[in-house]
DNA sequence: CATGAATGAGATTTCATTCAT
DNA sequence: CATGAATGAAATCTCATTCAT
């Protein structure tokens, strides 16, 4: 008993030893270049056990993947919902949240740089992602605007559509820092900061920032 | 002498017949998976043909890039310090130029992902990107704040130190069609207006939008 | 234990096994146009299989050459040195070796066809042979002239500066059997003797000789 | 027929310019690594125009080692049949020829390792050379031989069985050169000497030294 | 005659995958 | 379970040779 309960987790151990020396190598050399000795010299093995626990490397790949997909904002729609602040101070949490866990997380970038490299090549991530992140990110960002303005804090506005607007800066810090990064490094804290200033600016309500008699004059120009 | 000009012609002709093949095939399949005989096949030549323009498959793949990425914003910034118009109709047209050159235009969305995907193994290409894409792009949309600010139809605000966060949102639209484009698109054009609302909400002076006491004191705050 | 044994021994098989086939395909074809596949295949393995016991091409023909040329005349000094009979048996019995060793073994022939061909690609070589082999056999050679001064039965000539004079006749032999060994081949044992008899009666001292009349009676002796 | 006449020149110049490119071409790189191309350049001429001269690669190297070799040691049994001092000056003189004509020239060292390291794989090279070169040049060292005997200078010897030993030094002196001759370079002109000491003493009667009563003695030695 | 662009066979080298131990 | 030697398909790159101009 008690071995068989130490080699499940040797084993389990060793899975996760493989998907964790795995990631490193891909998200270094990308899919292809990556070379499976390399993943098993990572994680100290020989080449010939990375087959005991995955049956190819494009399996070993999606299961790195997924691994590192599954979970990511599933707490985040819980947060949004029982979140008791005004809803400036819920977007302000939020952004500074995924800043802190995907922009600024050198892991989670490189994630981003596979998925959107290879995801193409290999159908199920996308599906996966989409499922897992883009989905319950989505759908938070919608809550947390809707809150906005059942509160009447922010106005209604197309951007209820496409709650991901929001995120986007963020998005591009990512591939910023991927692209350019080490040439032109972003100030993230800063950034964030400019970030927020749009977002907050514009998600916010007109009767937030006083009316008066151009607004309207203007607002109809800006619909038109 | 037309003979002459006929083999210089057929001589750039090839020259760039093979770029834009290694285009298809490298944006399909990505550097390492790209295979040079198909580069030849979608040229319609033979492998080593393409030998006689390329010293080799990294040289090809760089020229490609080279190729799409050069003077991709050059006529940006003249562009804008030449329009005439308010500041808002130019924000309008620029994020209406990147959505038509950029967002909805595949070929530049398989160029980013290359490069995203690939800028780390070859980093000339995230210096010729800097240079001629970001830097100008950045420069511009700095311009365009700054005009807006002259002209008190946007207000000062941190914005201005970070002018790409306005783009944000076109690269998640572009990184979102690319990851799950397939399984769930984007409806660009109404993503755009959106995308524009929250800019123009979001840089908008407060001036603009109605003076009240609690605005003065609150903007000040932010700002500091 | 003996696993592990029954595998270095393997292992070192395997080494030799390729160097043996190696050497047989360089020396048919010469380094260029030696075939890595045709080396597998006279080893009886796989193409890949070199390349887990030798970098490349150059470093597999390096080592070929290298353990052809080592140790190839570190023993002839201390045989000079040791030999303990008359110079002139001295230089009989190393010219001997040198005619079986060398110029009758047509492996031998054959690394010294590569050497001549090929040292001036691979300057590293003809360093080793430099070493090993003519550094080692021209001392030895001197070692001998020197020993039949001492001893009266050679003279003092301008041979002693250049003791490798002696082995020319055995040079020839070896390029003559490389070119027109086939067409025109030599007579080794015989060949050797006009050889002998040029180098004794080369190095003889003038003292040493003599008409008398037995001179007649032994030299026709020694013709026998 | 002026111009029919300066086109046969041209060809022939031609032709011979392409002789001499690929020859140093082929000197430099060997057979198989030599390049076409590279031959071209170095005629000055286009790479499909040799194909004009020449109908491939080996038979435009044959011609090479052909031309190269063609009439080398024609005029050397007319020298020796017509000289008119002692058979030593004869072989003095034969000698000299040698190295200044072979040893030292670098062109000829090159040449014979050509011939060293592809002849086998082009029998009609060895062919040629048996008959131009090899076969007149042992002829003469034959009939020089001959003459020394029956001019008494030289004793009879199985030397004369095998005349080609007297030349196996300078064939010791271009393989010298050719392997580490960069290395370790010989003083040919001393060397050349220390060759003409053993040639000739090895050659020369018995009658030709000096009388000594320990003759006897140490042949006897010698032969145990 | 001369050119040089184009061809494609062929060589080296890599590496995912297998399997005997 | 674990190993790592062996395999061989596949990719890059070279270059002798052809041929339209």
């Amino acid at each position: 008993m008690l071995s068989t309960s130490r080699t499940r987790e040797a084993k389990l151990h060793r899975h996760d030893q493989i998907l964790a020396a795995a990631f490193e190598e891909f998200s270094a050399k990308g899919y292809a270049e990556a070379r499976l000795e390399d993943v098993a010299q990572r994680a100290g093995i020989a080449k010939g056990t990375i087959y005991l626990y995955f049956k190819n490397k494009e399996l070993l790949f999606r299961a790195v993947l997924r691994g590192l997909i599954r979970h990511a904002f599933e707490e985040l729609e819980i947060f949004v919902q029982t979140f008791s602040g005004t809803a400036e101070e819920l977007v302000r949490q939020v952004l500074a949240r995924q800043y802190t866990n995907v922009v600024k997380n050198s892991k989670a970038r490189l994630m981003l740089r596979l998925l959107i490299a290879e995801s193409h090549k290999f159908p199920q991530l996308a599906d996966v992602y989409l499922r897992e992140v883009v989905g319950p990110g989505v759908a938070a960002m919608r809550t947390l605007i809707e809150r906005g303005i059942a509160s009447s804090e922010f106005r209604e506005s197309k951007i209820a559509a496409f709650p991901q607007v929001l995120v986007g800066p963020a998005v591009l810090a990512v591939v910023w820092t991927l692209i350019v990064g080490e040439r032109q490094p972003l100030d993230l804290d800063r950034y964030m900061e400019a970030h927020l200033e749009l977002v907050l600016h514009g998600l916010r309500g007109e009767s937030q920032r006083a009316p008066c008699s151009t607004e309207i004059f203007l607002s109809a120009r800006e619909k038109q």
